[in-house]
DNA sequence: TTGTAGGCGTTATCAT
DNA sequence: ATGATAACGCCTACAA
C-alpha cells in the first residue's frame, strides 16, 4: 500500500502539499495539484484513515446501540440512519443491546472504546442519570425514541402517548367499550408513554380503565397470545383488543384465529409501529404509524449538524404518528 | 483522556510495560503488573483503539455488506454475525449494497477505506470475476450466500437447488401437478438455485415445466401480487404456487385474498425462508427453512478462527434446507 | 523482567 | 504556495 510518502516523493513535492491536495483544505497551484493527483493515481493511493483519524482526532464513524439487529422496527431505523450517514462518507458501527441494562452499558463502553465521533443510542434499559452522565463525556450522545430531561437537544423522538391515544380513540368511535390493552414491557418509555395515552383516550370518553382488561406483553409475539390467553383464561369479556405494538397483534390474532375467533366481527384489533408485514396479516392490520425510518434519516441529520458542521439542516424533534386505517376493527351495534 | 505515556509516569515503569500489561502477551511481574493496573484504574485510562489500529495493523473491525439493512432475512443474518464478533470483541461496520452492482462496488470500498480486517459480503449483483480480483488483495474476503469456483474455503452457503426442490416435491406429494412458480431476479444466484431445484423435481416426477405458470419476481411482497395477477390475467389455471421467498408469498396470499380466492382450498402456496413472520400469515405458511442466522454465527466463525487465529473451531461451510410444513398447502385429490 | 527508541501514516503548525 | 517538523498514542524489536 502506498504511503503518502511515497506520493510526495514521486510528484517531488513536500507531504504537506499531497496531504493538502488530499484534504483540499488549502491553496494548491493547479500545476502542483495536478503533478500529485497524477502520482496518486499511479500509485494506486488510498489514504490510510486510522493514520487520518489519529492525527486529526476525528473517525468518521458513528457508533449506533439498537435493541436489536434483526425485527422490522429496527430494520427500518438502521436503514434511515445508514443512508444518511453513508451519503456524508461516515460510517456506521453497530451493536446490540437486547434491553437490558448491563449489555446496553456493555455496548456502549464498546462503542466508545472505538473512537466514534457520536453514539446514536436507542436504549431502553439504562436509568436516565446515567445518560445524563454519560453526555458530559466527550462524545455527543443522540437519542432516538427517548426523552430525557435535560437532552432535549439530543432526542428525536414519537409523541407516543398521542399514538396510544388515537389507538384508544379509534377504537372507541367505532363504538367499543369493552377493551383489552397488551402493553410493552413496564420499563420501556415508549411503553409508558402509549399506555398514558390509552389511559388519556378512555378518560376522555368516560370509560373506566379495567385493571383486568390490562396485560403486560413483551413487545413479540408470545406477548399478544400471551395476553389474550390469560384474558380469556380469566373469562373476561371484551370486543376490541389494542395492542401496544404490531408483532404482539400479530401474535394475537393468530391465536384468535386458533381459538376460532372470526376476525374483525368477534374481536377487533389495532397494533402500533404500521411494520412492513402489517398489511399482509389478514385482517389487514389498523395501526399506528410510526415513522422511524425517517426519524432515524433526522437522527443522522442532526449528527452530521452538530458533529460534523454540515450548513443547512433543517431539524424536527418531534414526529406525530397518525392512524392507518385498515381492516382488523370491526364497527360495534 | 490519559494516554499510556501518563500511566507508565505515574507507575513509575516505562511505557513497554503498560503495553505489555495491556496486551498481556509478555511476561510482566506480578508487582509490576500491579502497579501498572492500580495506575490505569486511577487514571480511569483507556486504550486508544485508533492508535493500537495505526501501531499494529489490526483494526479489530469487520466490514459487512448486506443487500439490505431492514428485512426479515438481513435482520436475522447480521444478527447472527455480530453477536458472534461482538463476543470476541471484534466490532462489526455494515453497509448495504441494494442488489446494484455500482452500489456493492462502492460499499466494498467504503469498507476497504475503513481499514477492516477482514469483509463479509452478501453481495448478488457483482460478477464472480470481481470477487475474485477482489480476493486477491490485502483484505480476506468471506463470501456469504454465494458460491464462488476458487473461494470455496471462503464461502458459506445454503443448498438452494435443495430447497427449491424440496419445496416443489412438498407440492407435487400433495397431488398437485398445475404448479405456477413465481421466482426471485434472475440475476441472483439464490434464485438460480432455486428454480433449478424446481426444474429438477419436475422432472423427476415428469411433470412438464410450463413456461406460462413461470414470473420472475423481485423477492418483495410486490413480486408476489405481481406475479399471481400476471398468471391470472391471462388465465392460467393452476392448483398451486411455489414462491421464491416468504415475502413474495405473503404478497400472493394477500392478493388471492383480494381476488376471493379460499386459502389454501382454492391455491396452495409454499414460501421459502421461513421468515418469522411465515408463522403469523394466515392461512400459516409452509415453507422451506434457511438457517441463515446460523450462518452467520458461522461466517463469523470462519474469520475469527482464520483471521484472528482462534483455535477449535469447527466451520460448516454448507447448510441444508428443510421443510416447515404448515397449513398454506392442501392435499389435492 | 524491564527499558530504549524507531516506526505506523497522517495532520497541522510553523516558517519560508 | 510550499516545505520542515513536531505531534497523534501505541507496538515491538532490540538492548540491557
Amino acid at each position: 500500500m502506498a504511503t503518502i510518502y511515497q506520493v510526495s516523493e514521486l510528484a517531488s513535492v513536500s507531504l504537506a502539499t499531497v496531504s493538502r491536495v488530499i484534504n483540499n483544505n488549502a491553496r494548491v497551484s493547479d500545476k502542483t495539484r495536478q503533478k500529485v493527483l497524477d502520482a496518486m493515481a499511479e500509485l494506486g493511493y488510498r489514504p490510510n484513515s486510522i493514520a487520518q483519524s489519529l492525527a486529526s482526532n476525528c473517525t468518521n464513524s458513528v457508533g449506533i446501540l439498537v435493541s436489536e439487529l434483526h425485527g422490522p422496527f429496527f430494520g427500518q431505523m438502521m436503514a434511515g440512519i445508514e443512508a444518511e450517514l453513508r451519503a456524508a462518507g461516515k460510517h456506521v458501527i453497530f451493536t446490540t443491546g437486547h434491553s437490558e441494562e448491563d449489555k446496553e452499558k456493555d455496548g456502549i463502553d464498546f462503542l466508545i472504546s472505538r473512537n466514534c465521533d457520536a453514539l446514536i443510542l436507542h436504549v431502553e434499559a439504562v436509568t436516565d442519570d446515567y445518560l445524563l452522565e454519560l453526555s458530559k463525556g466527550d462524545i455527543p450522545v443522540y437519542l432516538m425514541s427517548r426523552l430525557v430531561d435535560g437532552l432535549n437537544e439530543r432526542c428525536i423522538s414519537l409523541d407516543n402517548e398521542l399514538g396510544g391515544y388515537l389507538a384508544t380513540q379509534t377504537i372507541i368511535e367505532q363504538g367499543h367499550s369493552d377493551i383489552a390493552y397488551i402493553a410493552g414491557p413496564k420499563f420501556k418509555p415508549d411503553s409508558q408513554d402509549r399506555l398514558a395515552g390509552h389511559k388519556r383516550a378512555l378518560a376522555n370518553f368516560n370509560i373506566p380503565f379495567n385493571e383486568e382488561l390490562y396485560f403486560e406483553g413483551d413487545f413479540k409475539e408470545t406477548g399478544g397470545s400471551d395476553g389474550l390467553k390469560s384474558f380469556i383464561e380469566h373469562k373476561k369479556s371484551f370486543s376490541a383488543l389494542i395492542c401496544a405494538n404490531d408483532e404482539m397483534a400479530s401474535g394475537a390474532m393468530t391465536y384468535a384465529r386458533e381459538l376460532g375467533l372470526a376476525l374483525p366481527e368477534q374481536l377487533s384489533i389495532i397494533g402500533f409501529d404500521n411494520i412492513i408485514f402489517s398489511k399482509h396479516i389478514h385482517p389487514k392490520l389498523s395501526t399506528i404509524d410510526n415513522p422511524i425510518f425517517e426519524m432515524g434519516h433526522m437522527t443522522a441529520k442532526l449528527v452530521l449538524r452538530d458533529v460534523y458542521k454540515k450548513k443547512d439542516l433543517l431539524i424536527k424533534h418531534f414526529f406525530e404518528p397518525k392512524l392507518i386505517a385498515r381492516d382488523s376493527i370491526a364497527h360495534l351495534g
